[in-house]
DNA sequence: ACAAAAGTGTTCGACTTACACCCATGG
DNA sequence: CCATGGGTGTAAGTCGAACACTTTTGT
């Protein structure tokens, strides 16, 4: 029960500490795959390895704005293009410094600065992160597509057919059938065909779509 | 941004508390509907008024511990038959004794000792303990018949389809087809007809289900 | 011509909703 | 007998997955 009586001034019993790891996505053309962004950490515990952008969270401080500082100081970028909460880690051995829980959150972002490695080929990270990895995408998998805030942010505002194949084979791990996957974006409101000038070295060029 | 250097020792930054609030479900057979637990606050703030019982995380305490220990000390039970992980509210002024993160954490139990309301009268409840049902009650409502941990804690071994109706009824605020309800709990594979002996007044009687 | 990429058509099964109709019991 | 709660049958609509086939490009 723990109904010791404390003195006065800061009775407050201790509690974990807060950390927001921030797995962030961003879709890469040029390897046609979806890429998470990590930082070499530059402080103890871990010094040196790579890990997920987090922060402690601080007092008053909302999730997605320390979600924001961990992509801002760590990897220098601005506001992400799109945030959300994804689910709390609670184990607590997870950081050597002491329990501390980790929210992690997701996030589309890009910029330059910070190491980007492919969702199908993550190195060994610090902390448990390599596991909120394997956890949090098949969360980011069902997102796709139903998220559109998610899915536009991945897209940008326009995008060919090829990128909407990439992207549902990097998150979903298996190659979606292109008719399915054409009139799956066909019953998305606010997406629209608008021409078809994109080619990708051979084969028919495909259409582009674009967000309203 | 706040990057006021602090004094070596003890210079972690502070960090907002974290509190684990317990939205505790039962199932009613007497009202037919679906309650949460609420305690009377015993200390300040909001002394005296009705909220969810939540606790303070404690330093390398697991979310479920610490939900269990909700339970435990503000209602006097035991261990809930069935827990999981909801969601993280995070709003800074939801608590006016400072910020504090409040994980939402589901359970299913029982007991004597709180008070139990129903799910479509909820009282004015402390902090922002009414919002925090209202954002929760459509996830709950998701994982029945589909989470057969949560499902299970609700109806007990053995329930009759009265019970099936009531509890969707009361979840999802739309009244079930008995039909499609039926067909949909013949298709979980842990759940067999054993018997049809219940008789709730007039009517027909109805089949009594048990989970294998 | 042929392979590669894109697009169309069709089917199948699972699941959801809706609704019509039959069954058993208490008053 | 009839209102009430329980159960079966059937059909429309949606959704995902699977597959056959056509179209358009580069080499």
């Amino acid at each position: 029960m723990s109904n010791t009586i404390r003195s006065a001034a800061s009775a407050e019993p201790r509690s974990s500490k807060v950390s927001v790891d921030a797995v962030t996505l961003r879709f890469n053309p040029q390897k046609m795959g979806v890429e998470v962004a990590v930082t070499t950490r530059t402080q103890e515990p871990f010094t040196g390895q790579l890990a997920l952008p987090g922060v402690v969270l601080l007092e008053g401080e909302r999730l997605a704005h320390a979600a924001e500082r961990a992509l801002r100081d760590k990897l220098g970028w601005g506001a992400p293009r799109a945030l959300g909460q994804l689910i709390v880690f609670d184990e607590p051995a997870r950081d050597p410094r002491g329990a501390t829980l980790s929210v992690a959150m997701w996030a589309v972002a890009d910029g330059p600065g910070g190491t980007w490695v492919s969702l199908d080929d993550v190195p060994p990270l610090a902390f448990d992160h390599n596991r909120i990895i394997e956890v949090c995408r098949p969360m980011l998998a069902e997102m796709l597509w139903r998220n559109l805030d998610f899915t536009r942010a991945l897209t940008g505002p326009t995008f060919p057919v090829s990128t909407a194949i990439a992207l549902t084979e990097s998150l979903t791990r298996t190659v979606p059938d292109r008719g399915n996957l054409n009139r799956r974006l066909a019953t998305i409101p606010k997406l629209r065909v608008s021409g078809r000038e994109v080619v990708r070295g051979r084969g028919r060029p495909g259409a582009t779509w674009s967000w309203a």
